[in-house]
Parts: C-alpha cells; structure tokens; sequence
DNA sequence: TAACGCCTCCTCCTTTTGAAGGAGAAAAAG
DNA sequence: CTTTTTCTCCTTCAAAAGGAGGAGGCGTTA
C-alpha cells in the first residue's frame, strides 16, 4: 500500500506507456466443464491471459514447452499422463517452472507426490473465485500457497512409511472385501502370509481392524473404489 | 432426417423470418470452476441462451421462478438446500418443470432421491462437450438421459430396501472401524442386538462380512467419509 | 560381505465375528 | 383395534480374524 502511494504517479505513467504483462497461464484439466471455467474466470482478468489449454497431461507437456507460460495450472487425474508426472516431466526440463494442482478431493493421495514433483500451491476444485486468481498471483510473486486441509495430510504421509506393493495388493482386495483365505487364494500365497501383510498394513494405518483399514484407506484416497 | 429433407425449403424461409427461440437455461452449481465452464459451454450455442445462474439451491429455487427457464442444471450437492430438494420444490409448484441433476460421481447414492424428484436426465461432471450439449436438447425436446452406468445403480437401490435408522446408525459406526463391543456401548444396546442389526444389514447390502459391508456403503455413498 | 527391506511361511493362542434359531415390547401403519 | 415393523435380547456353535514371536530366501545397497 505505502509503496503503491509513494510511487503513484510514476507507476501510472509506467502502466500508461507500458502496462505490466499479464501472467500467462496454461491450464490443462479433462473435465471439459472445469477447464472451461478457469478459462472463463482467468481470462477476465486483465493481468492475466490463458495462453494454452490442455485435456491430457501429454498435451500439457507439449504445450508448455511450445508457450513457456508463466503459470500452469494441472489437474491431478488426467489420461495419457496424470498431473504428477507431467510437472515432474516439465520441471525437469525447468526447474524454476511453476504448477499450482487442481484437485477435487482433499484428501487426495497424490498430493504427496505433488508436492515431491514440485507443485507450488493446491487449488481445490470447489476454491472461489478470489482464492483461484488470489493463488495464481502469488504463485506468480514467487510464494506458495497450501490450503489448511492439506498440511496435516502431508504431515500424516510424510511421517507414515508408504504401503509396499504387496502390501498395496492385498490393501485393495481388503476395500473389495475378501476374506483372508480368498486373498490368499489369488495371490498365490497362504493366509498365514497375508495375515503378516494385514499387520504390516494395521501398523502403517495405525488401525486396529481390518474395517477400519477399509474406511481408513477410502478416506485417504489409498484405493479406487 | 427425411423430415429435415422434406421441409427443408420451408425450414429455411422460418428461420430467416422468426429464428426458433433458444433454449433458456439456468445453472445452479456452487462450484464457480464448473458454473462458469457450463455458462461458457452453453452461451456459445446458437440455439441456448443461460439465463441466469444460482450457488446453492435455495437461489436455484428462486431464480427459476423469477425467469422460467426450459431446462435447469443443478447439482446435487449445494449449501443451504441439495439438488434434490431444490428439484422437488420447483418441480411441485410446476410438475412440466425439466431438471437436469449434474454430479461428480456415478456411484452417489442421491441419484435415486433425484430421479424420484423427477430429474429427466443425469450429466457426469467429466462429460464430453457434446454429451453435455446433446443432453440439454434431447431433455428440452422431451426424451430423458441417463448414463448407462446410472441403470444399474437404480435398479439396485430401487429393488434394495432401505436401511433402518437404526441400521444406518450402526452401518456409520462399522465404517469407522468400530467393533460390535465398541458400538453396542455408544448405541447403549446389547452385543447381541447389535449383530442382529448387523444381519439386516448384510442381508440389504447383500454381502458376507462387515468388511464387504463397509466396501460397498462406501461405494454406494450410504456414508459419509 | 554385511545389513537391510521385502516377501514368504510357521506355531500357539485369544478374541471377534457371523449363522441360526427364537422371542418380547413398543411404535407406526392399516 | 389388529397387523407390521422395528428394536431389543437370548443361546449355541463354528469360522474368521488378530496378536506375538520366530525364521528362511532374495535382491539391493552400503
């Protein structure tokens, strides 16, 4: 505010002669609905302007490397490649490259791998307008903004070691609800062993019983349903 | 088709002179990402016009009398008042009323209280454009839509019967991983009625173990994560 | 090579769950 | 006022799940 006051007129001559370029977005989502929506919102503003649009993370890809936007704006669940991999893909190529997340649930799973892959903020799909264009800004400024939900789900996966694949296998047969000696059964294994791999998993959820894993891994988004 | 052909010179001479009035619409949904994607979607039609947009039921409700739209998109889950309430309310103060439910998923166990509201068609919120587009006209010219995967779940819940109240208490209860001593204590009942309730539910749910149980309420939606 | 994590399997033991039967009381619907 | 539904409780019995502890094979990595 005091900077904006002191410098007042000489930054509206600045913004007369040359006004601040806008902040390029590229938004990649495959819900048709919601992308046409941040176009929307996004394009309205006049400091900012869509640049690319994507449906898949392939394209996201693509048509980051062809505009180089400033902002790119990622859906977790997409076809082709999801939205982790395809920040990871382009922050490789530029690591000062900047992604803000786009997902439906806070209690998403990936948000992890997001955050590792190097996402610089989360935008929740039901986030109101002034939370959506105040995030894009200050992701543009160079901050990041994580929305109160989901540190303590970073906090609880992060500490939590991660499922092992076996232990992963037998977790989404759980959520289908099979009986110890069905699993067994499929897996090729006895029950004896996927009793140890239950109490693996018990620990690692910190849960006490089989049901609870079930609701617990639901809630945290371990298993599709 | 043969219709278009046979008409077709006297189509084209009512066009020029009284174009076919669009299709009003009104949007309800208190997610501003997809509200705006469908206003964008539709007011690009040549033959829709969005005539107003609503955040939550109540305004849905309220805006639908004040402009009468053809056809009304509305979410299911909405503050203040759901899509199924808003429905049933708008469709009793006029019964030709044409709602269209949107929802994110397809395993939601509201869309049997929608379509018993009298909702004429149902749009995935992952739908194409044109599935979106094709829907709208089909339900203004009279026909309905539902996904195929929407059948099924319909059939079930329909020939399904409810859940008790007090079923449903203690389906909750075993969703979040509490044992029958555990519930039978915070409902103040017996292990054994507990059990008893446990077999209705099964019995319902139409599966073998409290496990499956818990799997499909959440499947269903019958709880709440 | 040694240490480590993962997967596999074992035994012994206790607790929990689920099936199957019946049965009384209260409330809601007819 | 009946009938039905719901909720409550009982017994008995078999099966499933869970706890504790140990152990061998295998591949990776320090």
């Amino acid at each position: 505010m005091k900077f904006e006051r002191k410098s007042l007129c000489g930054a509206a001559n600045v913004e007369r002669e040359a006004p601040a370029p806008p902040i390029r977005v590229l938004i990649a989502d495959d819900h048709v609905m919601v992308l046409e929506g941040l176009v929307a919102i996004i394009s309205r503003q006049k400091d900012m302007a869509v640049v690319a649009q994507a449906a898949n993370g392939q394209e996201c890809v693509e048509l980051w490397h062809e505009h180089r936007p400033d902002i790119a704006l990622v859906d977790l669940r997409m076809p082709r490649l999801d939205g982790v991999a395809a920040i990871e893909l382009i922050r490789r190529a530029d690591p000062a490259a900047r992604a803000i997340v786009l997902t439906t649930y806070d209690t998403d799973n990936d948000i992890v791998g997001a955050v590792k892959a190097g996402a610089k903020a989360f935008l929740l799909k039901d986030a109101r307008r002034d939370d959506i264009l105040d995030c894009i800004r200050r992701v543009h400024a160079g901050e990041t903004c994580l929305p109160p939900a989901f540190t303590s789900i970073l906090a609880a996966n992060l500490s939590n070691q991660p499922l092992t694949c076996r232990e992963q296998n037998v977790l989404e047969m759980l959520a289908r609800g099979k009986s110890n000696k069905e699993i067994a059964t499929e897996l090729h294994i006895s029950e004896t062993t996927v009793k140890s791999h239950l109490r693996s998993i018990f620990f690692k959820l910190n849960v006490l019983s089989r049901t609870e894993a079930v609701a617990v891994a639901s809630r945290r988004g371990l298993v599709k349903l």
